[in-house]
DNA sequence: GCTAGGTTAATTTTT
DNA sequence: TTAACCTAGC
């Protein structure tokens, strides 16, 4: 854009301003009073509390547009920041709508990670890097610190490069430096953690790149230790609109803090019942203390709800009320009543999948809840990945057409890297991690030893790996097909190099490398329909870099663009994650395999404690919110996990919906039905029991199956821990305990500790002798020593003192 | 260097 | 149960 009409964009927002101070300016039209309030309270701190379909994006968008049009900021100075791609692109859709041409004078809308590899492009050097450094995704990063940590001789089996990684990850998420790793936890990895950290960083800085993380705490450690830089963007960026500030971890608070810093004026928008990433080192934490942080902080919240019936906002509203320790919010609506939500128990997750199959139908027909429902109303949201088998199976043989979201993204896809690690060679020779995935793909008989061979020969010489190739060859280190085949890779690779240098035409050079490279013919080799698809995507993949001038835009582009919205005409029914579904809704919400363990489930409980179960809680707030006019939840009585079936307690959420809000259905013939408190009384001889009469008598013969019938609060009751201590016994035969003892809910997780006897469910007992984290090394008694993970133990101390 | 068979471990996911 | 990863043998 040039500076004339930058100029005429801005007159134009003051003659806006001016126009809006009599008629009411349209995007104000329609809001609510405490939107119009989020909207107008322009200066200063301000926590807009939003709930859930309480239309918190058309807040502020209106804010922008009013701050525009108002005169009171430019476009320019405005820096508004969401997590995700998606969330950015429709803001700016949104915008649009309101702004006109202005919205492609906001340079500062987009993710965290986009802002701050726009930030460290401006000021790399002030953290030891070239302002043209790569930023490595996931797989990158992994590869290097596989390398990394083959310098430390660390057993790859105790300490697998993952838990490095994920370390690192939580260590950047809470912006801690290397030498700013609190001493208390420099014991991870053998104490030897933050020096690998620092050992990483620094192979990072060699190569001029940056992990994810990096892109937030380097902007972080600039702005610290450069006042005046920081001073520079307090002029520039005046205003500071945050999206989903729940979600934000302890570096993206310090990066708003110190941009914040100053002027104050910043907006804040979010829900803490909706913080469901803590996980990922999401702190809560951040928007509960918003009014602390920001002294004087308008907090305003959207309480009225567009989105679900009342039965659905009371039914969700039990649930989270809860949870302690919220700000608290009461959503309510004028929508009319509708239906109540629709709670089920099945034998297993078979019957649970067939039975949503043809509910999924009868809505379809129109036979459940009045008129038809179209398959793209409808969805299904799961607490884990592993249950939408049972889904997808039913779903295929009765042939009802669905979508899966999540999964593997376009950019993750093998095929996709691959072709991207050519382009980045080509563009860059020196990318050591791109030579790696791609010198021997396809197969050039490059194996490890020649790799080894090229990697001594590059260190020795202090080169990157390509030129150490050649190196190599030219002092006759390889032979054979190791030596034919890196020599006509790296001629290839400098031809390519060239043909970018000389401007040759990205869409032809990329077609050309895969080809010459023999990359498609290997996908054709296969003649596979896997291999099809693949060659399908690395089409589209060509035809994706029309829309940049070069490839080395694109390759900056694609780093921060990791997401794969296909669009899909067909009417699906959607499956998805209950993360996943965030932000979403449907008419209609299917929310299966409500069953303690799942769903809450016990690795979050074991974890975290009490503040897993909350996130969990958490979740569950964000399943139903998701449902517009239909929602239905149901649970298993029987569940194949890890291929043994073991017998299921309702969700401890299922006692915290509210009666009057929730029909209980009951399938003819099979079940006795109840509520909540009680699981469903079974025809095949099981019945509701008593807190001190558990029935662990197995049923349907040698199948496995347990019979517990329970209630949820039996957890803490004498016949639930009686239960358990003759599950251990008879778990040969069959009778499978829980995971963990049930005894870490309402407080900390299990905690186990060297030399306390414990028991697993296939190696029987044993006795801890090293604890890391989730990690145990235990001695069983009979099968040895072996690694396994907390969640698959419970104690085993004081099993005598359990009566009989 | 590749492949087959054994071992291992098992949420949630964005950038 | 199963999928990913590793190791041993061709």
């Amino acid at each position: 854009m040039t500076e004339a009409t930058k100029k005429a964009q801005g007159l134009a927002g003051r003659a806006m301003a001016a126009a809006s101070a009599g008629a009411r300016a349209s995007y104000m039209q329609g809001l609510n009073e405490p939107q119009r309030a989020a909207v107008e309270t322009l200066d200063g701190a301000v926590l807009m509390l939003a709930g859930a379909g309480t239309g918190k994006t058309r807040a502020l968008t209106a804010r922008i547009a009013h701050l525009i049009a108002t005169g009171t900021a430019r476009p320019n100075e405005i820096l508004a920041v969401t997590f995700t791609n998606k969330a950015a692109r429709e803001m700016k859709h949104r915008l649009g709508a309101l702004l006109g041409e202005q919205v492609e004078g906001m340079p500062w809308l987009g993710t965290f990670h986009a802002i701050g590899v726009k930030l460290l492009r401006r000021h790399a050097e002030l953290v030891g890097l070239k302002p043209s450094f790569t930023i490595l995704d996931s797989d990158d990063q992994l590869r290097l610190i596989k390398q990394v940590l083959g310098a430390f001789n660390l057993d790859e089996k105790r300490w697998p490069p993952r838990a490095m990684a994920s370390l690192i990850d939580q260590w950047k998420n809470r912006a801690w430096r290397p030498e700013s790793v609190p001493a208390g936890e420099a014991h991870a990895f053998d104490n030897r953690g933050t020096e690998i950290y620092a050992a990483y960083q620094e192979r990072l800085k060699t190569l001029n790149a940056c992990d994810f993380g990096d892109l937030l705490l380097h902007p972080v450690t600039i702005f610290q230790a450069n006042p005046d830089v920081l001073a520079q963007y307090h002029r520039w960026l005046r205003y500071i609109l945050v999206d989903e500030y729940q979600d934000t971890n302890v570096a993206q608070y310090l990066f708003l803090r110190l941009l914040a810093q100053g002027h104050g004026n910043i907006c804040c928008v979010g829900d803490d019942d909706q913080s469901i990433y803590g996980w990922r080192g999401a702190e809560v934490g951040n928007i509960l203390r918003f009014e602390r942080d920001f002294p004087g902080a308008a907090v305003i919240r959207l309480e009225q709800n567009y989105r679900s019936t009342p039965h659905i906002l009371a039914a969700a509203g039990a649930v989270i009320a809860a949870n302690q320790g919220r700000l608290g919010k009461t959503l309510w609506t004028e929508m009319p009543e509708g239906e109540k939500l629709r709670l089920i128990g099945h034998w297993d997750g078979e019957e649970e999948a067939r039975w949503i199959g043809d509910e999924i139908e009868a809505l379809e027909r129109g036979t459940r809840g009045g008129k038809p429902l179209s398959r793209d109303e409808i969805a299904i949201l799961v607490r884990a990945g592993h249950q939408m088998r049972a889904f997808e199976d039913r779903f295929l043989t009765i042939g009802l057409p669905y979508r899966v979201i999540g999964g593997p993204r376009f950019y993750e896809r093998q095929e996709i890297r691959d072709a991207m690690a050519y382009f980045r060679l080509a563009v860059s020779p020196a990318d050591d991690l791109a030579f790696e995935r791609v010198v021997n793909v396809p197969r050039r008989g490059i194996g490890d030893k020649a790799l080894q061979t090229v990697q001594r020969a590059a260190r020795d010489a202090g080169v990157p790996l390509m030129q150490g190739a050649a190196l190599a060859l030219r002092d006759g280190l390889m032979k054979g097909k190791a030596a034919s085949g890196l020599r006509g890779f790296i001629e290839d690779a400098s031809r390519w190099h060239d043909a970018v240098r000389a401007g040759v035409n990205h869409v032809e050079l990329a077609g050309r490398m895969l080809d010459e490279s023999g990359y498609t013919a290997m996908w054709q080799a296969e003649r596979t329909p896997e291999a099809e698809g693949r060659l399908e995507n690395l089409k589209e993949l060509v035809k994706a870099l029309e829309e940049f001038d070069n490839l080395q835009g694109f390759l900056e582009h694609v780093a921060l663009i990791m997401d794969n919205e296909s669009e899909d005409a067909a009417e699906k029914v959607t499956l998805m994650t209950l993360h996943a579904a965030k932000g979403l809704e449907f008419p209609a919400v299917f929310l299966p395999g409500w069953e303690d363990g799942l769903f809450p489930s016990q690795r979050s409980m074991d974890e975290s404690g009490l503040k897993g179960l909350e996130e969990e809680r958490r979740l569950a707030y964000v399943g139903i919110t998701r449902a517009e006019r239909l929602c239905l939840i149901s649970f298993a009585a029987n569940r194949r996990v890890f291929g043994q079936w073991q017998s299921q307690l309702p969700s401890r959420f299922i006692d915290e919906l509210p009666e009057d809000h929730v029909e209980v259905l009951t399938p003819p013939g099979l079940y006795g039905g109840g509520f909540g408190a009680a699981a469903p009384a079974r025809g095949t001889g099981r019945q509701h029991v008593g807190d001190d009469v558990i029935d662990a008598e197995t049923v349907g013969g040698d199948d496995g199956l347990e019979s517990r019938a329970a209630r949820a609060d039996v957890y803490a009751s004498p016949g639930w821990r009686r239960l358990q201590a003759h599950s251990r016994q008879v778990a040969g035969a069959g009778a499978v305990p829980r995971p963990a003892a049930p005894t870490a809910q309402g407080g900390n997780g299990v905690i186990f500790h060297p030399g306390e006897r414990v028991f697993h469910q296939r190696f029987g007992m044993g006795t801890v002798h090293m604890v890391d984290g989730d990690k145990l090394a235990v001695a069983f008694d009979r099968a040895g020593e072996k690694h396994v993970i907390a969640r698959f133990l419970t104690s085993a101390e004081g099993i005598d003192d359990v009566p009989f």
